[in-house]
RNA sequence: GGCGGCAUAGCCAAGUGGUAAGGCCGAGGUCUGCAAAACCUCUACCCCCAGUUCGAAUCUGGGUGCCGCCUCCA
């Protein structure tokens, strides 16, 4: 029934995408850890797996998809001591800017969103039979999963022990409290003993919080179990975090955690990965306050999830013109001139498009449906077939707006521009237009200018003129007021 | 030091064996009272050197440059 290909990090190759339970499709991506405002990196992570998840359901399989939210962290304690307030508040803050962003984003929502602090008491489980089995082991109030327990560690990031212990030497080095309670440098925590007054929950092991890479293999075995098909998070997770995750679950079950593993890349500045260690990123509520939804999205999809991208105002500036001729083509499916059928079919189409067609009804929703769409869909699926190359796909979604300039039929024409919403849709643009919105400040400028005309008007004793204008905006609800030698204005 | 990745036009960016998608910018033209939009035309010997092949941006080896991970990170 299709033919996706997806990018393996586990084997490093390019594979035919085959769920592990008929077209059911259980899929995880790793969310961020609240403590701070999002940036661009987060956005393309989340439209990436977002583009995803809509395109599997496109594809016709039910997907159940899962994103965290971290909400239980040393950076969300250190923020929260920074900041006055504590841990939780810090976290419901950024949860709720979190969620707020992806909405402007039009980031779906994920089906299940764990949080961390929800699964304590299951972490502390996961980890009892973790030291049941053998592979881990209490130190001193901490636990620590024993890597040496695990053959296959490392299988993820492609390193091996010995080369790990060899890189670690610098890192003990610098934790020389940790090197005396961690049997090996490798070891890495599964609950952490808390300091006096710090944020902690009881255990066997006494006060304290979960290890990072705990949360997940916990949440993902209780929501979605303990194979699941598809994890997905950026690069710099790999190791040691999914490596990590791999390790706890696979010891403790016996079985793959999942099937595929994506990875998506950096956005990058000056060809530096962009991060908040580096200060050298743009949140995304600053971005949103410049460009569109729309125009981020665009920026973000024009290069494969799996490259970097290289992030400047030039280039998202190239996106927005570059959105503009999408928008201009796209407004063809709804400003009709005088097809009176499409008005009412083709808006039906859109409103039944609005979240997203399938492939199966992709066709019986073609109003068109000659060559020009059937080409189109099938160049835009293979495109995405091919490991979600949305830059391909985006470059079809071009080629059809140039089809929606040219066709001279406005039937056809309105169909085009249907079917290019349709498919945009599917990468979760909006294609709401935003060209005629204007803001305070442009009107504040054009009311300046109608005073300003105005003025030449009674200079020239042209008093009918005038007087429209006055009548015309107090209509409109702006009062003027002539005083000696100039004139203001004020909306009621 | 170990592991992994990348080098394509002024800029961004697809392309994994058959002779370079797409977007932005730029130039000329059509249209237009002016302008915008739209349309037409133009703009790349794919980092370097060897090799494999009838044929390579695409495979192999070497070189150079850049980046990521190995510590928190989407």
């Amino acid at each position: 029934m299709h033919s996706i290909n997806v990018h393996n990090t586990l084997t490093g190759k390019k594979e035919p995408f085959v769920p592990l339970n008929g077209n059911k499709v259980m899929m995880y991506a790793c969310g961020p850890t609240v403590y701070d405002m999002s940036h661009l990196g987060h956005a393309r992570m989340t439209m990436v797996y977002d583009v995803v998840q809509r395109y599997l359901r496109f594809s016709g399989y039910d997907v159940t998809y899962v994103r965290n939210i971290t909400d239980v962290d040393d950076k969300i304690i250190n923020r929260a001591k920074a900041l006055g307030k504590t841990p939780e508040q810090v976290a419901r803050e950024y949860t709720y800017t979190f969620w707020h962003d992806m909405h402007c984003l039009n980031v779906q929502p994920p089906d299940y969103e764990p949080k961390a602090t929800e699964f304590i008491e299951l972490m502390i489980q996961f980890t009892k039979e973790l030291i049941e089995k053998g592979h881990a082991y209490e130190s001193a109030g901490d636990v620590y999963f024993d890597v040496a327990s695990f053959k296959e560690y490392g299988k993820l990031g492609k390193k091996s022990l010995e080369d790990l212990l060899v890189g670690a030497r610098d890192q003990v080095r610098s934790q020389e409290d940790l090197a005396d309670k961690k049997k090996s440098p490798a070891d890495f925590a599964l609950w952490k003993s808390a300091k006096e007054g710090e944020l902690a929950w009881s255990s066997p092991w006494g006060q304290g919080r979960p290890g990072w890479h705990l949360e997940c293999s916990t949440m993902t075995k209780h929501v979605l179990g303990e194979t699941f098909d598809i994890h997905a998070g950026g690069e710099d997770l790999v190791f040691p975090h999914h490596e990590n995750e791999i390790a706890q679950s696979e010891a403790l079950h016996g079985k793959p955690m999942s099937k595929y593993w994506l990875h998506n890349s950096f956005v990058q500045v000056n060809s530096e990965k962009m991060s908040k260690s580096e200060g050298n990123f743009s949140t995304i509520q600053e971005l949103l306050a410049k460009f569109s939804p729309d125009t981020i999205r665009l920026f973000a999809l024009q290069t494969h999830y799996r490259n970097p991208i290289e992030f400047s105002i030039e280039a998202l500036t190239a996106s927005r013109t570059a959105l503009g001729r999408i928008l201009r083509a796209a407004a063809f499916a709804v400003n009709s001139q005088n097809g009176k059928s499409f008005e009412t079919t083709g808006q039906a189409l859109l409103e039944q498009t609005k979240n997203q067609i399938s492939k199966a009804t992709a066709e019986s929703l073609d109003p068109v449906k000659d060559e020009t769409t059937k080409q189109f869909r099938a160049a835009f699926i293979e495109a995405m077939d091919n490991d979600f190359n949305t830059a391909v796909a985006i470059s079809q979604l071009f080629a059809l707006a140039d089809k929606v300039f040219v066709e001279k039929d406005e039937a056809k024409r309105q169909g085009y521009a249907t079917v290019l919403v349709q498919f945009a849709r599917l990468l979760g643009l909006t294609l709401v237009d935003t060209r005629k919105q204007i803001d305070s400040h442009t009107v504040e400028q054009i009311v300046n200018l109608v005073v300003e005309l105005r003025q030449n008007a009674r200079s020239n004793k042209d008093y009918a003129t005038s007087d429209l204008i006055r009548q015309r905006l107090t209509d409109a609800g702006v009062s003027l007021m002539d005083t000696a030698g100039q004139t203001t204005w004020e909306k009621a």
